[in-house]
DNA sequence: TATTGTTATACTCTATAACTATA
DNA sequence: TATAGTTATAGAGTATAACAATA
């Protein structure tokens, strides 16, 4: 699932990590790097060229903070909205194609056993990437 | 379970890949270095150093093949074969943990409704790694 | 002095090209 | 000419150190 995901996601000229930041901006509505970058779970370091990439497309873009000169805050953009929307549908896509051994009752099932397993640590999360 | 595994192999001055050389290797009973390779899915020029690892270690042994000099014939030797029965024993604990929200039951129905999904392609891998 | 974003750098993992010795 | 193992090397991905601006 992951290597469709993938090759799905580089037909946008995405890769996993620009998805999951497009997606945490959306559901945040606006973050500092520094944030950003640890709800992401990478190094803020690595995020600033992925930054650079988002915005160079115009899918996010950086502003200075007016309570604390020394933060960005990043936002998603309504390109960037967009952009994500179709990502997510062409997943979601991938997503049904890869369970399609198994019909809605099993699906279900599986997604259950799955958090259970996990100890609802992401029950929260989509099911893709 | 994979940062889990991870941890535990570490401890053992392993990675994964040593632990999936092993593996093989004992499965195999004797590989060429070109074999071995495509079996690991990875490219023969990466298995040379790795290879070099484990004989270090002495966990492996390289021969060259009478019948064709150019090729080597790898090995896993006894220390290996312990090696190996170790990293999968801390494993197993390891898989136990991780499903410990799990009983009996619902752990052959995760294994039965992720075999059937993936279309049995990976039935007969071991679950870790 | 501490923090934010940034740059430079090092280390790992992986893939390609070229070499040697064999066939 | 082709193949097996090897080496050198280049490219991603990731982590650490150090810097400028700001608090």
């Amino acid at each position: 699932m992951r290597s469709h995901s993938e090759s799905t996601l580089a037909a946008l000229d995405m890769r996993p990590r620009h998805l999951l930041t497009l997606t945490v901006l959306r559901d945040l509505g606006g973050s500092t790097q520094q944030a950003l970058a640890t709800r992401l779970s990478i190094d803020r370091t690595n995020l600033v060229g992925l930054l650079n990439e988002l915005e160079t497309e115009g899918l996010i873009e950086r502003r200075r903070s007016p309570e604390d000169r020394r933060r960005h805050i990043v936002e998603i953009t309504p390109p960037g909205r967009e952009t994500l929307a179709k990502a997510e549908f062409a997943l979601a896509a991938v997503e049904d194609a890869v369970l399609a051994a198994l019909d809605t009752e099993q699906r279900e099932a599986l997604y259950q056993l799955l958090v259970q397993a996990t100890g609802d640590l992401n029950a929260g999360l989509s099911s893709s990437c």
